[in-house]
DNA sequence: ACAAATCTCGAGTGAGTACTCGAATTTCAA
DNA sequence: TTGAAATTCGAGTACTCACTCGAGATTTGT
């Protein structure tokens, strides 16, 4: 009953400026890993961003794979799942938006687009947070997509899961064209695009 | 007129194995770094794959990105631009017969998967190859879909330049997602189902 | 104020990196 | 056959990597 939170075992909690710090971290690594790659930077690439030492760094994230993992899931939950929130708002319209939004903060789409690939080489530590990743977006969509059959708002001869699978994977792809040439790819034109091709009108 | 083609200055050609043996390194090369990426992938890794000391791999390749690019290079010709051959052909069996072939070698998905993405990373010797082949790729779909326009062939609203940015960015799109889930992902089957939306038929 | 825990970091450790150098060995055209 | 070029490689260079160790500095509950 008293205000301590914690097991009987633990000694002390972190102290005060620990929760910024780490978060200094995660940011500093978040930029490190979008423009070199995780395998690319290294941690002291990161600790010198942050401004303290290797050692210091590693006091926080006991290895370098730790904090991959961090500065994913910290990213996943900054910028949401990206789903639509507002249940009032269309599939099409959310999509449009979180891509457009996306496009203006600076690292997430080459963090993505960089770490997601790299993932699929041997021993990668961000290899599972991109397969359950890819499996739950596609279960969303699906879950989307079905609701709009059952409306009869789905073009014939479409499948919702192949839909699912397929919109993810045009978003991925017109990221990576986006990236090498920002001013040749609408992102946001080529979603919508296919998204009014699949969903019907009304 | 004799039989000598090369240049006065020239003293000698290379050997008679030396074809056999560069082939035999870029082979090696192309199964390391789709395993492990050109950052992950280390010289040492293909000098062993191959059976010779590193120090002889430079001779032929005097650099890690010299390498690279043969690797990236020989690809592209032995598979072909991935193109149409046969006018005959429509652009739908093209590109679904493509892309069930590549599912048949190993290692060719991994490898342009890979590299693609990594290539986005600072000073990474790939990203003029992967630019370029963008700007192709996006030619020659652009001129296959005008075409189609042109007979009538385009569904409405559909832009060919759009269009063509879109089957480029699905292909690489679902091939991530097949090398992470390869038994919950058809490649083929949704490659067919956008085109089949996006062109009509007859 | 005290003491214990947290935080910080300099100095390693051992392994790995791409790449160089120089000298032996192999090939091949004359 | 011979001699010069092509090929091979052991040894080394200078560097970076993630991570460890141990000791001092800082914070914080009591």
């Amino acid at each position: 009953m008293t205000t301590t939170p914690a097991a009987p075992t633990s000694k002390r909690g972190p102290y005060a400026k620990s929760k910024q710090r780490r978060e200094s971290i995660v940011t500093a690594a978040h930029e490190v890993f979008a423009a070199r790659g995780y395998r690319g930077g290294s941690l002291q690439d990161v600790a010198d961003k942050v401004g303290m030492s290797q050692t210091s760094l590693l006091h926080y994230f006991p290895s370098k794979s730790d904090l991959l993992l961090a500065v994913l899931n910290w990213r996943d939950t900054v910028t949401g799942g990206g789903h639509p929130r507002d249940p009032e708002e269309s599939l099409v319209d959310a999509v449009v938006r979180q891509a457009r939004f996306n496009e203006t903060v600076p690292g997430v789409i080459e963090l993505y687009a960089v770490l997601c690939a790299e993932s699929i080489t041997d021993n990668h530590p961000g290899l599972d947070f991109f397969t359950e990743r890819y499996e739950r977006l596609r279960r969303s969509y699906l879950r989307a997509f079905s609701a709009l059959a059952d409306e009869g708002r789905l073009r014939p001869g479409v499948d919702p899961a192949r839909a699912a699978a397929s919109l993810i994977a045009l978003w991925d792809g017109i990221q990576t064209q986006w990236l090498m040439a920002p001013d040749s790819v609408d992102m946001a034109g080529c979603l919508r695009g296919y998204l009014e091709l699949v969903i019907l009108p009304e």
